[in-house]
DNA sequence: TTAACGATTGAACATATGCTCAATCGTTCA
DNA sequence: TGAACGATTGAGCATATGTTCAATCGTTAA
């Protein structure tokens, strides 16, 4: 053994870690929360659905930046999408993503 | 105006969004354990306070590697360290971490 | 005092990320 | 039919990110 050996500590966290499948979800939410860009796209949706340009007004971004991160969004199952003539109105499609969003919240203000 | 104006929910999504300050601090702490070594150090060090080859052994990482991520999570104050002779212990520092996961835990359960 | 060890640091590197820009799609309506 | 509009896409680019590697620090024990 290399080390000081904190065996018994070393083998409790192991133990303690959650699955790999469950670890990578978990960082995958909490990344794509992570970027200022997609939160606010997530908070204005969390009021009432947006089209894609009334999401890019309220951030002062382009169409295609939006459509980019709420492609990602789809994807991740966070979003989804109705169609209606030439617009695509998005909403939240995940209940608790507004969970993670109060507690972060709550994290802040401390 | 150069879109299809809605402007009642532009209006009303622009309200509802937070300050600049919150969304950055959401944002920070989202990002920071949006990677799965920083998790997974996190997830350790909820069950006990461990050193740092002790980390790097749990994750089968480099001291290195662990140490640089150790030192971005002590910035933001998501732990702390207590020297005791050649080893550094680090731990915890802030309650709401935990809910946090548990809210993404559950979330990745479904 | 020096050797060993745990921890930290900074530079370097490869990869990932997020945006822009231009082209294109699909739908509507002149 | 074709012009206009909202949305999407892919390439390209600049920046950010995470790890490695080697050097160094601080503490302990020989």
């Amino acid at each position: 053994m290399k080390n000081h050996s904190h065996q018994e500590a070393i083998r409790s966290a192991k133990k303690g870690l959650a699955s790999d499948e469950s670890i990578f979800g978990m960082a995958e939410i909490f990344n794509v929360l992570g970027d200022q860009t997609r939160l606010k796209i997530v908070l204005a949706l969390s009021k009432q659905e947006l089209c894609v340009l009334d999401i890019a007004t309220v951030l002062d971004m382009s169409e295609s930046a939006i459509s980019h991160q709420l492609r990602l969004l789809k994807t991740l199952r966070l979003v989804r999408q109705r169609k209606e003539g030439k617009m695509v109105f998005y909403s939240l499609d995940d209940e608790h993503i507004e969970d993670l969003i109060r507690v972060a919240s709550r994290h802040c203000e401390e």
